[in-house]
DNA sequence: CTTAGCACTCATCTATATTGAGTGCTAATA
DNA sequence: TATTAGCACTCAATATAGATGAGTGCTAAG
């Protein structure tokens, strides 16, 4: 859908939507024509106004007050009003924030130290999924007998992720056997960049080429593979912070309302949902009000850019917040860190 | 401070009591006169009540309502209104609870399960604190070199826990010279049921009595534990579920007190003092209202008990609600969760 | 010691008036 | 033709007052 505005009209939203993320107040025709420098009455504001809430780009809470942006308005404005400032990473801002990332921790660390970091800066909750694993470039794994037929299995990433899993098997294997197991695998693929998606599907091949089943010791590691790998994935899962930040904002002061929202942060499957379609695309996504489709996201709005090593997508960050929020500097704030939190993950690659 | 109660008073206080934990309204004479079963007029009743509110044990929220509990008369009540029937961990209730933690799961997981199952139950917050770690009886250890002086250290206890550390060092260590440490410490440690502590402390004093320094792999090993043990403590941490529960509770809608709150949830530090208290004591510990010491859980009550392997304490678990909570109920609950937890631990040790 | 009776208090509810910010429309103006 | 001044109108927010009713404290009688 496209928009014909003249430049004044255009001027006059910008102006009334800057108002009122200041504010939060409902902005009305003298407001207007005193601020935004255009030397009109407000009768001719009010003009403007009319055509705009026509096109359904603001509405007026009741008859006498203001008028506000609606989610329309305010897509309006992120699109086409707002001349976002080629980014710059060696701003004073960028480095504070660098500065404040936890660069030497294991993955966890930092992932939730830039979840609170998003939500300390922008005074709203900052959320970051966690990588994909299927997508970190496998380094080492370790087997270790827990009880019978229970086994630790320890991996480790080359982005400093190290993850503990344990698997059940159906026959008993001794120490020995795990170590030559580990050692098999460490040896074909550690450092050579591949994910744990390539060794499943590595290992499958190599056992159907040597299906005579002669080679004992690949099929024992194929036994373990396959309770390995495909389960219990982490990555479907996000860290949030700053919940409580929301609750400062009177917009979402429904207790009703944002009772539902933490639920839904709780049970995390809507969100992740709405994250995940940000690995799609490539950039800075933003949803705003009703757009995410999810209802208890309707008085919100949800910044979010992907980070990722190289070439590949890692994970979603972003910040949510009510959709009367400061676009402009939100919009930074996630694009520096995914940039910061990328480079981060590069480092240490 | 004792307090002496003729039998009737204290019928008529655990009456208003268990109404207005009923019910949530302030409870008149009338009420209390019909619902007692003493036959009482209301009048009678008043006169009762006014001794109960001299005596500091129930208050009216100004002249014209009924009367609620304070703390102090929760309190009275708690310690001798209500008779705790015997705890029994085989009733069909205790056997639902049983069912829902997760048997076969990693500390971790057990561990948050039981706080979620805490919440779920009682419609209110569950916390349960991480086990002490320097409680928890040492299994075994394998390093890791991850880059250059930094290793990772991979602890297994026996109660199926298993943690990452990094480590920083101040020279390099070849993997061989990591296995030979490693299996130097498990030889002498593992399975002896000896904890961080025990093991940070025999090797100090080895250390003391070959400090000739001529053993080399002695050196290394005390070298390398004195980075591993004092650090980054997890133990120092809780689970909490169900914060969105609190929020559903009218005598906690207002927003600013909530807020404050969760953020004390958040910095944890204070809650984790009060749950380190009881860590001293056995048994059930309940805190209410102000009697925490600490502004945010003034309408508040905290229910909370202990649990732990054989004899040792190893942390605390609990409900977070509000004051007016149904006191027997949740005790009961946090107490047979709290036997399920340990016993849970227990067979796995 | 218990209770009936009564005056009193005070939160809650309802109805009503007041205020003021802001609008839409119209007619005059540049 | 676009702009603006003027005016009637709307409606949330605020204040005011009266009515209601649950519940109390006190007193005097049983």
């Amino acid at each position: 859908m496209n928009i014909e505005l003249s430049e004044r009209s255009r001027h006059i939203l910008k102006t009334l939507i800057e108002s009122y993320i200041r504010d939060g107040h409902p902005v009305g025709s003298r407001t207007i024509a005193r601020d935004s420098g255009l030397d009109l009455s407000p009768a001719t504001v009010r003009n403007v106004m009319m055509d705009l809430e026509e096109m359904g780009l603001v509405s007026s809470p009741h008859t006498s007050a203001g008028r506000i942006p609606t989610a329309k308005g305010y897509r309006f404005f992120v699109d086409t009003l707002l001349k976002l400032r080629p980014l710059e990473l060696d701003t004073d801002e960028a480095q504070a924030l660098k500065g404040m990332i936890v660069p030497n921790a294991s993955l966890q660390g930092l992932i939730s130290s830039v979840s609170t970091l998003l939500s300390g800066i922008t005074h709203m909750a900052g959320v970051v999924t966690m990588p994909r694993r299927d997508h970190l470039s496998f380094r080492h794994i370790e087997f270790m007998p827990l009880t019978q037929r229970r086994i630790l299995a320890i991996l480790v990433f080359s982005e400093s992720d190290v993850e503990n899993r344990i698997i059940h098997t159906d026959r008993d294997y001794s120490i020995d056997q795990l170590h030559e197991a580990a050692n098999y695998i460490n040896s074909v693929f550690a450092g050579k960049n591949v994910n744990l998606y390539d060794i499943h599907r590595h290992l499958l091949e190599e056992m159907k080429r040597t299906k005579d089943s002669l080679h004992h010791l690949m099929q024992m590691v194929v036994e373990v593979a396959e309770k390995l790998f495909p389960d219990q994935d982490r990555s479907k899962d996000y860290v949030l912070d700053g919940q409580v930040n929301l609750m400062e904002f009177a917009e979402l002061s429904d207790m009703d309302r944002l009772r539902l929202l933490f639920q839904a942060f709780n049970q995390k499957r809507d969100i992740l949902y709405l994250l995940d379609q940000c690995v799609m695309s490539q950039g800075i996504q933003i949803f705003i009000g009703e757009e995410s489709g999810y209802d208890v996201l309707d008085e919100c709005s949800v910044v979010a850019s992907t980070y990722g090593v190289e070439d590949k997508v890692l994970g979603v960050l972003g910040v949510i917040g009510p959709t009367r929020m400061d676009y402009d500097r939100v919009i930074t704030v996630v694009d520096v860190t995914a940039k910061l939190l990328s480079s981060a993950l590069n480092n240490r690659h």
